[in-house]
DNA sequence: CAACATTATGACACCGGTGTCAGATGAGGA
DNA sequence: TCCTCATCTGACACCGGTGTCATAATGTTG
């Protein structure tokens, strides 16, 4: 079996390389004979192009690299498989990036990646999509990339996010509607925006139903499952005890939920737990947690559609076209589990 | 900026581009003296050679695939940062290439993935280890590959895996040492030769000691939560009822767990549960599950590192330099947590 | 010192595509 | 009929490396 070059393809079909390129890449000029005997000689050979050829004249690579630090596999997994689809159908490829490193080190690391694999584009995931060194960094090399679930909005780069403030507010008033009063918080890791978002809708809820904001309710987590216990722990003996705890993430709910258990304590009865996120374990546990479904294949989907659109347009002709700033909100959706009930007294 | 090419370091080191390909690749026939002032170069030019043209020369790509199917996105990320440690560490890039299809489909996927990438392996991780057409076409069509998990080991080609068997006659002699002997077991998919390995181990454990099997104790999962609900839903109304159930993955054991629960049934009190792979899930439910650890991103690290040393060894001359059988095998260890006791009576 | 082996280096073609530009072809207008 | 212009097409250089081979420089042997 010897391979099918688009020299092969050019003596079949008894045309030029070029011609068999023109085809290759819709380019106009190309009569419909021509095209349709070059199209035939495409079947009947079996061809297709190298890509490796291709990116090396075109200097592109038809890679895209997901760069994440994540604790939740779900998570990630759930990212994958949305930069994934958008991916293929662009006939681009995926590189998968987990990175712990922060400051001076993720820059260098990221230079090396750029560098070693000739990236056409990134895509930023929390907490990096709002790392402003980062973000900096790549805006100076001219990087094209794309943030999911940033939260800063301030700028002209491709963003795609869902709304955690306002899924952080619903939770907090349903437990509130519920006859809740005394709601303790776990936070996120303080590196990921979405931490601040989810803990402005708490405060926002709390506010908007006239129930005064107790700081001693409040533990800094870091989405880990670990963070959650430790912060269980001290929320759980806490005096007079919350009747509720919202935690940033399902995660440290788990947590709580497993302590709180340990302790004999009833739920949602003794007290009434929250999540967010809707990770597999929201629903594996029981009882189940009530939480936030956020739509992140889609968010990482748009992402990477807009961003290879960028990285299309950047390709051809007039430099620097500048599209309007594209930033995107989806909605994300309150989903009622057994976790969470009226308090019992 | 302006790109730094092999032909600028050339005119800069004042020697030719074939020289300094020499320099880049280690070659011999480099004297001393031309190598440091194209070392130096190097330095001062702050080059970093294009691994796309490189690629075209060389008809490489320096990427590697990982196809896998499997409902745990513990198990995937695991699979995945094992694999990309070796990858990183040999220059290599990690594909990711989740893929449900199975029969002719799966085969036509693949060879798309082939012709589009130009890969120069692939990683097979369960259950596609034991695709045996899978495993055959990639066979035929001379592509490299190394396989995880996988149980067939008849052949000559790369293998990591753990122990499955052993893994699952160690946690049910565990269990029939606690006292048990009505044990259900609740089988995986079967597409995943472990699904056999597991199912086997727990054969013997109970033959061993002289327990007889029952076939009414024995459901049919496929490694998914729903389906360890379903066969939990089942075992746990049979007449009269397992003392203890041995679920062939934690996602099914958390079934099981949540079932129980929701039966007012004590788990390890009045049913144990253990299960298999020492997923998140374990250790995030109260009780936490008994389970089996595997090594598996050491499994994954070795299998891509055999695996490139056989990419880069095909390259050099010597055509088909037919290596010995290279297969590893791993051992997984018993985890004890809370899920399981003595009976009660 | 001639004859030869060995090492070091560069010229040049090549990998498989794409960009540039000049030339061929055919339609439409004067 | 001749000229102009738009549409097609191919020759050729190029992307940034590697492989082959000839040749120059050096070392070894009789």
């Amino acid at each position: 079996m010897k391979k099918i070059t688009i020299n092969s393809v050019a003596s079949y079909a008894g045309v030029s390389k070029k011609t068999v390129s023109r085809v290759l890449n819709n380019e106009p000029n190309v009569s419909d004979v021509t095209r349709e005997k070059v199209l035939k000689a495409f079947k009947e050979l079996d061809y297709t192009p190298n890509p490796i050829a291709r990116g090396l004249a075109r200097n592109r690579s038809f890679i895209i690299a997901c760069l994440y630090d994540n604790p939740s596999k779900s998570y990630i997994t759930r990212l994958q498989s949305g930069a994934l689809a958008a991916c293929h159908q662009h006939g681009f490829n995926l590189l998968i990036h987990p990175c712990e490193l922060r400051g001076q080190a993720l820059l260098d690391n990221i230079e090396q990646l750029l560098q070693t694999s000739r990236l056409d584009g990134l895509v930023l995931t929390p907490p990096f999509s709002d790392h402003g060194e980062l973000v900096a960094f790549l805006r100076q090399k001219k990087v094209p990339f794309a943030r999911v679930a940033s939260v800063k909005l301030d700028d002209d780069s491709i963003s795609v996010r869902s709304n955690d403030e306002q899924g952080a507010f619903e939770i907090t008033e349903l437990l509130i509607k519920l006859g809740h009063k005394d709601i303790a918080f776990i936070k996120g890791h303080p590196d990921h925006s979405a931490t601040e978002q989810r803990f402005n809708g708490y405060r926002r809820a709390l506010a908007q139903h006239g129930i005064e904001y107790q700081e001693r309710l409040v533990e800094e987590g870091n989405f880990s499952y670990h963070s959650g216990a430790d912060s269980a722990e001290t929320i759980l003996h806490l005096n007079p005890r919350p009747t509720a705890v919202f935690a940033s993430n399902d995660y440290m709910a788990a947590a709580v939920l497993k302590a709180a258990t340990q302790m004999n304590l009833k739920v949602p009865d003794d007290i009434a737990i929250a999540g967010f996120d809707n990770a597999p374990i929201a629903r594996h546990i029981w009882p189940g947690l009530t939480t936030i479904a956020q739509p992140v294949e889609e968010m990482t989907r748009l992402a990477v559609e807009h961003l290879i659109e960028q990285i299309n347009q950047g390709d051809n002709g007039d430099e620097e076209q500048q599209k309007e700033p594209l930033q995107i909100t989806l909605e994300a959706k309150l989903i009622c589990r057994e976790s969470t009930a009226a308090p019992k007294s």
